[in-house]
DNA sequence: CGTATGAGTTACGTCAACGTAAATTCCCAT
DNA sequence: ATGGGAATTTACGTTGACGTAACTCATACG
């Protein structure tokens, strides 16, 4: 038993950084799943690592769609056996398009920084000019 | 004298797989600037290397914005040099961004790649089941 | 008991990046 | 001349991921 405790929705905002509008709209498309004690939401320490979860995936540029997919392949303690067999492809397919794009992002990344070496030696010449000028 | 024969918008579409709308939109957003040969966009081979530069940049998720602003990181022959410390260090905070995020994606990758172990064991297990079955 | 505070619901607004449809306009071959 | 194919402009439509009111409900507090 680590920390079960449940969070208020404000808990969650603070600790997460994302708006009360935001929950709400992850509860409402599936990605979140709330108990509700009367009017109130309460939030598990399941949702905490589902919302962990949604905000790398988003950082990554997946869509809401895709990172519920990939939180189904996660969060699958048993059952479903038959859909699992294609929630593992798509994972699959997934995976080798993260590496493709960071293949790609990592090749970028080197031109990027080449041509910023263009740009440094630019001030430089710049700065012996501006001092040259005084 | 490498091929500097313009394109049409035809041939743009064909060439790199978008469509006329994408084309003109680009231009409207200003990240091409076709030469207008009366009512006709003829393409020059400085679009074609802006084009392929913004293609790249979408499959790395940028903004159109944005890789308007590399764009003219890019492409600044001389003049504007004022502009440019400024575009120096939005290059420089993008590529930090991109790095950081090359890291959380090899991370997750290592991640799901974990987690999909997990999966073939069920398989496997799975597989087992279906035979003791027969 | 009144009210201020926080959560909830409903529903319209927004922004990016185009799609799509309608109405010209231009060029060319029959 | 004319009908057919491109390309153009104008403008409204679309999808995803929320933002932003507007209004209701519940309750803790002085």
């Amino acid at each position: 038993m680590t920390d079960d405790r449940t969070m208020t929705i404000r808990e969650m905002c603070d600790a997460f950084d994302v708006t009360p509008r935001t929950l709400r709209f992850y509860e409402a498309k599936e990605l979140l799943f709330p108990i509700r004690e009367g009017q109130k939401r309460l939030f598990t320490k399941r949702d905490r690592a589902r919302l962990k979860l949604i905000l790398r995936g988003k950082r990554f540029g997946f869509s809401l769609e895709e990172i519920r997919q990939l939180l189904d392949l996660y969060h699958m303690g048993d059952q479903q056996q038959t859909q699992l067999a294609r929630t593992y492809e798509i994972a699959q397919q997934r995976l080798s398009d993260m590496e493709a794009q960071r293949d790609e992002l990592t090749q970028a990344i080197d031109e990027l920084k080449e041509q910023m070496r263009w740009g440094e030696k630019m001030l430089a010449s710049m700065d012996q000019t501006k001092k040259a000028a005084e």
